[in-house]
DNA sequence: TGTACATCAGTGAACGCGCGTTCACTGATGTAC
DNA sequence: TGTACATCAGTGAACGCGCGTTCACTGATGTAC
């Protein structure tokens, strides 16, 4: 192994050391990340941080990054893990669960990505692909049900600049999908975010004790709610029909 | 007048004055509240700031008290103005629409209500019976469908800690309410907050333009979720009757 | 393979700033007789 | 009504702390010939 090599490696060994201990302390700190306490905890001056991250801005981006990019693949994980590929309760239920799972296993990140957004700080464009990642996943549910025949698209009425709206969200993930479906899909993403937000964020204390259970019957919920088949021990009740 | 009720005026005058600009604060510093920037805003020195509150986690409190009760007041208000009592997806819609409006108008206070937890601070147990002034209006909508006859319990298996926590929520706001409907409610009560955090907290950028409509699209759904007769221009789909 | 030079990681001191909270104080307002 | 005392609001200085960022530097690692 050539010599330049062992410094690029050591650079990125670090470069993770110090986001790892970041993210220890936005456990503790919030969204407050101070560089100091960083290079504190790693045993080097604070100036030295800035071999690797320009700014406190530029490690917070790199936080929020890998955080989004973490969501997303435990849930294309959990997706790909139901290997009945048709079996789409199944799929959303995994899903939603690997979602709330991370979320409790990572309660900083999380809100660093959907808690309130930190005061004067901008997320840049990179942030938005990402944040991405983890709605396709849903989104890639309903469709293969609709593109396999299982799914149709429920009666709703749609407002029109909703339905644009919808539009340009449904082509760069799944063209052809109809918009209803997408208003049902992103009802179903509203509920799963809000319930695991309302959990992290304090809103269940004193208030709903049996968290997990709770949350399942919230999913089940919209399962119905999006037409996936296969509700346990009833039929569907918006008329999905398994094929 | 007695003279000792002017200096009481005064001091009731003077806490309201900081109150309001924390508030401003609030809206560019997110949770960092400073109490020396306050004072400075004021034109006073951040000592005097101490004779009004033993803490800046004291003035936190107030302020979220406040924003609790103003949210409460509000949604009330849309509520009771709704005159005809059994229309009841108006008054789901006008309670919903005036939650958003809310917060649309109070951003920062929106998010220390519902936003991520401030770091190192802990709501003490005043705030709670506040916070459940809001929840209150939107259940006894659902409580006043279900004695005037017109909503019945919609048929979901509930798991037992489920309805053991639903029962408890139910019984200091409206005993004697089905769990079930409970459970509805709480769906939409989450889909609400969900809503509106995602539009405040930066979800919808670049996705959803249209807003107030999807905000509505979406309310109309839980609408029908909850089965409150009325829907516009087609029959309530989970059977909800018109009395 | 060995040497001369360039690159890079990390140091230590400093700049300029802000913070929450305490404390002894001054002077105005309110109360009791 | 007038005076003596008590209460209270606000001041100014200080304590002890933390922060992000810059800069000239040392010494180790890597590169080119």
């Amino acid at each position: 192994m050539p010599a330049a090599s062992i410094r690029a490696r050591v650079r990125a060994e670090m470069t993770a050391e110090i986001k790892a201990v970041a993210r220890r302390h936005l456990e503790t700190e919030g969204a407050n990340l101070s560089l100091r306490a960083v290079a504190r905890d790693m045993g080097m001056v604070s100036s030295a941080v800035y071999r690797y991250f320009a700014s406190r801005d530029e490690l917070l981006t790199a936080l929020i990054l890998d955080a989004y990019n973490a969501l997303g693949e435990t849930v294309e994980a959990a997706d790909a893990a139901v290997t009945s590929r048709g079996r789409l309760r199944e799929r959303w239920l995994a899903a939603a669960r690997a979602i709330r799972g991370w979320a409790l296993a990572s309660p900083a990140e999380y809100a660093l990505l959907y808690g309130s957004p930190v005061p004067g700080y901008a997320a840049p464009q990179d942030t938005i692909a990402a944040a991405t990642r983890t709605a396709a996943v849903l989104v890639r549910i309903l469709a293969d049900g609709y593109e396999s025949g299982v799914l149709a698209a429920p009666e709703i009425s749609l407002r029109r600049p909703v339905r644009a709206d919808l539009a340009l969200a449904r082509d760069a993930i799944a063209p052809g999908l109809p918009e209803e479906l997408m208003l049902a899909g992103m009802t179903g993403w509203i509920q799963l975010f809000g319930t695991v937000s309302f959990e992290l964020f304090g809103q269940f204390n004193n208030v709903i004790e049996a968290r997990a259970e709770f949350f399942d019957q919230q999913m089940e919920l919209m399962a119905d709610l999006m037409g996936l088949p296969g509700a346990p021990g009833r039929r569907s009740r918006h008329g999905g029909t398994v094929a």
